[in-house]
RNA sequence: GGAGAGAUGGCCGAGUGGUCGAAGGCGCACGCCUGGAAAGUGUGUAUACGCCAAAAGCGUAUCAUGGGUUCGAAUCCCAUUCUCUCCGCCA
């Protein structure tokens, strides 16, 4: 959510930034302020009506004890008048906050000035890309046809026992999940992660924390009876940890990394996108999660770019990094970046990780803040990437490295797989 | 799942109708003391919103959450949520 003040104080500003999103918010900022206006309005009248009330009760109270209880009695009739008004401001004054709310909720974040204008994914700009494509040999097949031949991934046993998007990872299939796991882990704990397990399910308030309540509820797993929510990310539990915290300044920036499993219900997806490991209702991913002072938070951006980059790298795997355009990012994000793989033989990238600066939406969201150097209150900035999710890895892994003798495993990595070849 | 107890500030903990945003302690910050430190000592130390050009100051709300009783609620009543203890079950 928008700081109100940012809006209050820099209309003009947060419009401009949100026609980068493609998004016309005049209107509603307009409407905002004039609401703002009216509710100050109201909560004036209430706070002067509540004020009189506090003067007399205590009035009264002095005069009971003094045994003039003929006057008290005769306060309390003016009481009871501020009573009845009391409830009217006070519905007032909810109404207009709750509307003020409504319309502050529905204003996406607002993007950095350096976010290219565009619409669809086509607008987006490539900033970056490396390595080198694979040339495959003749017998070159998609990674679902790999994942059968070796038996390394059963998806049918998965549609077995519990659907579509849950397979099996087996033999030397698990290993390499277990292996990219550690070797994700590992590295950022080297780059000053505090390595986290957390929750796999969360209530509603950590929803709303970071955004994924009210509006994307029907993208999660529900425990009905016990209200509890499976995460679609680790960023949910790990950004939550700091729900209405005052953080010490000293200790910025907060670095956290955390392996979870991810449950998305995807729910409107179809076709090639699904196929094979293109698209999961549970996956692996390992996340790493920033909150940063606000001044520093775009040079934390692209450090944590770069380190998603040597990751890659690592990984010897054909990468580009595009800047997301206006009209293709999230809703909450101010910059976000997008890493993806080459994937051979589906002829295809594939996004393995998303890099964000929030600034301060999600931290007002959740109360999130730090005492600056005057001892003023302020929102902390919150950042976030995936570092990286499995299944799309696994599958440029598979399909890039297959040879005619078997699947090669690059030399980072085969450390933690034990072996350097599928076979 | 059964029975009981409880939820107060960063933490511990007092407070059973008024003067309580809340004693006391710990922690933290700043100062004094010291050659330096420890000890000691003094002062300060919640958040949000509003009023004000702004600081100072003032007002309002917040003692799990929501409602109620009352002139007045941390304190009384009701509901909800959560936590703890014991028993049962169990990795």
């Amino acid at each position: 959510m928008l700081e109100l003040n940012y809006i209050r104080e820099n209309t003009a500003e947060v419009a401009e930034r949100l026609a980068i999103k493609n998004i016309d918010a005049s209107g509603i900022l307009q409407q905002i302020k004039e609401i703002d206006i009216r509710r100050r309005e109201a909560q004036k009248d209430l706070d002067d009506n509540l004020a009189e009330a506090n003067a007399i009760a205590r009035q009264v109270g002095e005069l009971f004890k003094t045994g003039k209880a003929s006057e008290a009695n005769a306060l309390k009739v003016r009481n009871a008048e501020l009573k009845i008004q009391a409830k009217e401001l006070q519905d007032n004054f909810d109404k207009l906050f709750l509307e003020q709310n409504n319309l502050l909720v529905q204003l996406p974040n607002v993007p950095h000035f350096s976010v290219p204008r565009g619409k669809t994914p086509e607008d987006n700009e490539i900033v970056h890309s490396e390595g080198t494509m694979p040339q495959l040999y003749e017998g070159a097949v998609p990674h679902w046809d790999l994942a059968s031949k070796y038996d390394i991934i059963d998806f049918e046993l998965g549609n077995k026992v519990t659907g579509a998007g849950f397979p099996f990872y087996k033999g030397q299939g698990a290993r390499l999940q277990r292996a990219l796991i550690g070797f994700f882990l590992d590295n950022a704990v080297e780059a000053g992660y505090l390595e986290i397990q957390p929750p796999l399910v969360v209530n509603e308030a950590s929803g709303y924390g970071t955004g994924q309540l009210p509006d994307k509820d029907g993208q999660m797993y529900y425990c009905e009876v016990d209200k509890l929510y499976l995460i679609p990310t680790a960023e949910v539990p790990i950004t939550n940890i700091y729900r209405d915290v005052i953080v010490k300044p000293d200790n910025l920036p907060i670095k956290n990394v955390a392996y979870s499993n991810c449950f998305r219900r995807e729910a409107g997806s179809y076709g090639k996108d699904v196929r094979g490991l293109n698209r999961l209702h549970q996956f692996d991913k390992v996340e790493i999660v920033q909150i940063q002072h606000p001044d520093k938070s775009y040079e934390t951006l692209e450090e944590m770019r770069n380190y998603v980059a040597g990751l890659l790298r690592k990984l010897e795997l054909p990468f580009r990094i595009l800047k997301l355009c206006g009209g293709d990012m999230s809703f909450t994000s101010s910059l976000t970046y997008d890493f993806e793989v080459y994937s051979a033989a589906q002829q295809r990238w594939l996004e393995v990780s998303s890099v964000s600066n929030f600034e301060s939406f999600q931290a007002n969201r959740m109360k999130l803040r730090f005492k600056d150097q005057n001892g003023k209150t302020r929102l902390c900035h919150t950042l976030n990437g995936s570092a990286l999710a499995l299944p799309r890895i696994v599958a440029s892994l598979l399909e890039n490295n297959q040879t005619s003798e078997g699947i090669k495993i690059p030399a980072a990595l085969a450390k933690y797989t034990g072996f350097d070849m599928i076979r």
